[in-house]
DNA sequence: TATCGGATTAAACGCATGTTTTAAACAATT
DNA sequence: AATTGTTTAAAACATGCGTTTAATCCGATA
């Protein structure tokens, strides 16, 4: 059947096109010129453009979780070593290795300016990944700890996570190109990341680190 | 003069406008609606859509570094106390407080989408910025310090506090409103992000912490 | 083979946009 | 009071958009 194969080629154009101009920039010519059919496909197969968008964001978001998923644990596995496999995961899906730029960059329109396929986005995926977060790090925590120290906790997590991609253009102008490609890999990145965590939160010597940075303090002696 | 005044109500609304809608969302039309002017003042007074754009986002910036400047500080100023200010100064930049929060939108949706007006934003305010943290963080860090480290910790800073204003609405989603009110106030986001920084760099003893979190450690002892 | 229904196409519609044009209003100067 | 240069105003222009229409294609079915 060529149906299918329509509906998706116009499924992938349309994540491409919405990706990189938006929603209202991205036209509906434009992404029927790139999938090799009819303007009128779209409403056709969708309806309209703003349906076609919402299949577009879900779409994304299946296929990034398929390309980077979480590691199966079991209840031994350390609270340490499932945060590390969080950050890189979340890193992972954050700078689409693997996978193509424009799923994530589409999910990341959707955080930045919600629009009604948001609520699937946060439901499906956002609301879940975040509290496995958050379990992890009540792992680590004192019980008494309030909940909303856990949150700002998750938050720095994510947060760090969140910036290499969003800010992508920006680095490019503030960090000498060599060294991003070198220093500022998935790995090395989510390494580094996740040392800052355990370290706030005392499950990290300072002899692990990769770096360590804290031989020294500013107001008193040396080590 | 009313010359100067039609300027500027082009200036203030274009700014509210672009940082709602974005350039190319944004119309000429709704533009002068909300400055009360007519449609032909832009293309007298700015030549054209993107000059008032360029113009707006400069406009937004210099409000933006008035309205939370950083403080000045002398030779014998503490690092931490730097750092915790840089924060807390970065974070009111990010909120908008004071200030009308259209100024931030603006330049946010610039460093997300670069356009012509982001390479002014980066000469004239992120460069600076960013190596006064730079700076600050190689006073907490051993000289030997490699230069993507002192960077990796710098992002870690800036990561932190760009997101919670870039993920506002998912956050109102994600975590209760009252939380958020109470909890997540400029002085308590910095106050958090500073800690997890100085601990991190081992600038700061458990004791310290506004909420010692550190209190156990999974896998071995304790300090 | 004739027919039927889903899939595809080209063309057109109505609308909103950025920009330009042309004229009017205004203030300052002679 | 007349004139000049600057600012405002309304209308029109060309363009590109999402969507719809009506005709055509084409393979499965009888």
């Amino acid at each position: 059947m060529t149906t299918d194969s329509t509906r998706e080629r116009i499924l992938q154009a349309a994540g491409e096109q919405f990706a990189t101009d938006g929603f209202a920039q991205a036209t509906i010519r434009a992404i029927c010129r790139k999938a090799g059919v009819n303007i009128a496909a779209v409403n056709y197969y969708f309806g309209d453009k703003e349906r076609l968008y919402i299949e577009a964001v879900k779409h994304a978001r299946r296929l990034r979780e398929k390309q980077a998923p979480l590691p199966t644990w079991t209840s031994s596995t350390p609270a340490e070593k499932k945060l590390r496999e969080f950050v890189l995961t979340l890193l992972r899906r954050m700078l689409c290795e693997p996978g193509d730029p424009w799923q994530t960059r589409l999910i990341i329109r959707e955080i930045m300016e919600p629009t009604k396929a948001c609520e699937e986005l946060v439901q499906e995926a956002f609301r879940p990944f975040f509290q496995i977060l958050v379990d992890i790090l009540r792992e680590m925590m004192p019980a008494t700890t309030p909940l909303y120290t856990v949150h700002h906790w998750a938050l720095s997590v994510i947060g760090q996570c969140f910036y290499y991609r969003a800010n992508e253009k920006i680095l490019t102008m503030l960090i000498d190109q060599e060294e991003l490609r070198q220093q500022f890999t998935v790995e090395k990145l989510s390494e580094h990341i996740s040392d800052v965590i355990l370290r706030g939160l005392g499950h990290l010597s300072s002899s692990s680190l990769s770096h360590p940075v804290a031989t020294l303090r500013s107001n008193d002696e040396t080590a």
